[in-house]
RNA sequence: GGCGCCAUAGCCAAGCGGUAAGGCACGGGUUUGCAAAACCCUGAUCGACGGUUCGAAUCCGUCUGGCGCCUCCA
């Protein structure tokens, strides 16, 4: 297997730590908004790095953080009269609850900033006995110039920073580059006691000291969004790397390309987002992880409607081949030979040796799904040629199986969504069925075109009619 | 201003020196009572200009056009 690694900018050799295992620390969300799809998209990109590893047999440890106290937190908290904890506690719920149903494998641990005050504590109390930090007025700062290797992550030394000259100058630190490991609270703000003053964690050293407490302080993977390079990641080699004194801190560093709406990256600062609940809503979660997983993670990915939609039309086929559905009424003749879809076992296992040349090649997703498509697209030219169904049924498990390493259920759920209506809509399709039956076609039709109109959609097979909401 | 990424058919998107994956849409066909679904067929020489090479979408240079980071951000 091969990953690419952002601090060596080179695609590498995956070679764990420990044999058999993977630590794996995800940067999760500063949970002061509901997510939105971009963050739906890092969540996919690394469940199915992380599906993948444990389908290679994998034990992953996988860590994802809840920045839980933070300027924007209390902000949001005070414009709702409520209280930080309160807010942070519905955003999380939230978030287990959405990435749930895009079908995200829950993390092994779920730390979050706020309970992790002793060690967050702990390091930076190290990092100032070595001289990598000073306190200054209740406040402590890294100092990044003690620090040789700054700048390793992100590819530019100290001097490009400064000359970005849009870093306001904070005449209490040392060096304009420094960056607050603690944070004194100002009235009415929350806080924890620490040596220095009653205040809070910065940003970046939570990460540092949740990797140290959960994961031993050296991981396989360290990963987030492409806009985490710098400087949240940046730091937070500078932090472990001084507080431990041993490098790396990570092995690999893997960033995912960021989602973009409208020419520009989609981010909550800018207001471009779509939130994830409406794609949830709409029951089109799986048809946003096929969109994502067709584009390769490190890329940058444009999120359109159309090709939401087109996703899932796409994945309809998929779930076509999936299904135990008996043949189409008719048998589509085929007039050339160009397809062996006879030699259904020869390409379900070619479909394999693809995906996983796809998979171990630095998670090339659109490769594996090509693989997957050409597969569906086999199993469902076997059916309209009336191939036994024995003979389908090996490659149809193949199918399911690797698109469940993607995660991608393929499973039909018809009724998905019409709640309430189920009855009436399966007491019309039988009335309608004995309309066919006895041809009354101007009837029949009717019934069809008024559920059409409701957003029902009707297929008529051989055996009877099937019906499914239509996602819009 | 600095650092970096990208530019492939109508749209999305692979490709990592050997002669262009895949998805969606469009069009033609098979099937169907008519549909739907499914299946078959159909489309690009890869932003522009130079260079290296037997051979380049793939390497180098210049240009043009986007984007990201340098401040909170998955």
């Amino acid at each position: 297997m091969t990953i690419y690694n952002t601090l060596s900018r080179r695609i590498e050799r995956f070679e764990t730590i420990e044999p058999g295992v993977v630590r794996m620390y995800v940067c999760g969300v500063t949970v002061y908004d509901s997510a939105h799809v971009g963050h739906g998209m890092s969540a996919i990109v690394f469940d199915v790095i992380r599906r993948y590893l444990e389908y290679r047999g994998y034990r992953v440890r996988h860590a994802q953080n809840f920045t839980d106290i933070d300027d924007k937190i209390i902000d949001r908290a005070n414009r709702e009269g409520i209280a930080p904890d309160d807010l942070t506690a519905r955003m999380i719920a939230d978030w287990h609850a959405e990435l749930g149903r895009l079908n995200i494998l829950p993390a092994t641990v779920y730390p979050r900033a706020t309970e992790e005050i002793g060690p967050i504590v702990a390091m930076i109390e190290g990092l100032i006995a070595k001289g990598h930090a000073y306190p200054v007025a209740g406040d402590v700062y890294f100092r990044v110039r003690a620090f040789p290797g700054y700048g390793k992550l992100s590819h530019r030394d100290l001097d490009d920073l400064l000359s970005g000259a849009r870093i306001e100058v904070d005449e209490r630190k040392e060096d304009p580059l420094d960056f607050a490991l603690w944070k004194a609270a100002k009235p009415g703000e929350p806080s924890w006691p620490s040596p220095w003053s009653a205040g809070r964690p910065g940003w970046h050293i939570e990460c540092s000291a949740m990797c140290t407490t959960h994961l031993g302080g050296l991981v396989d993977i360290h990963g987030g969004g492409a806009d985490l390079i710098f400087p949240h990641h940046e730091n937070e080699i500078a932090q472990s790397e001084a507080f431990l004194g041993r490098q790396p801190f990570a092995r690999y560093w893997v960033h995912n390309g960021l989602l973009r709406l409208g020419g520009e990256k989609m981010s909550k600062s800018l207001g471009n987002f779509v939130r994830l609940r409406e794609i949830l809503d709409r029951d089109l979660g799986a048809a946003f992880r096929l969109m994502v997983l067709q584009s390769h993670y490190r890329a940058p990915l444009t999120y359109t409607e159309e090709g939401l939609l087109g996703a899932e039309r796409g994945l309809d086929r998929l779930r076509a081949a999936a299904g135990e559905a008996a043949a189409p009424d008719g048998a589509a003749a085929t007039d050339d030979a160009a397809g062996d879809s006879a030699d259904l076992p020869a390409l379900a296992a070619e479909t394999e040796r693809r995906f996983h040349a796809a998979m171990s090649d630095d998670f090339d997703t659109p490769g594996a799904v090509a693989a997957l498509f050409a597969l569906g697209r086999a199993i469902n030219r076997a059916r309209a040629e009336r191939r036994p169904p024995g003979t389908i049924e090996p490659a149809r498990r193949t199918l399911i199986a690797l698109a469940g390493v993607l995660g991608l259920p393929l499973a039909i759920d018809e009724t998905t969504g019409a709640g309430d209506a189920a009855p009436f809509i399966e007491l019309l399709v039988g009335v309608r069925d004995e309309l066919r039956a006895a041809k009354q076609w101007a009837l029949s039709d009717r019934i069809r075109d008024g559920l059409a109109e409701r957003g029902i959609t009707l297929e008529d097979g051989a055996t009877g009619s099937t019906w499914s909401r239509r996602k819009a």
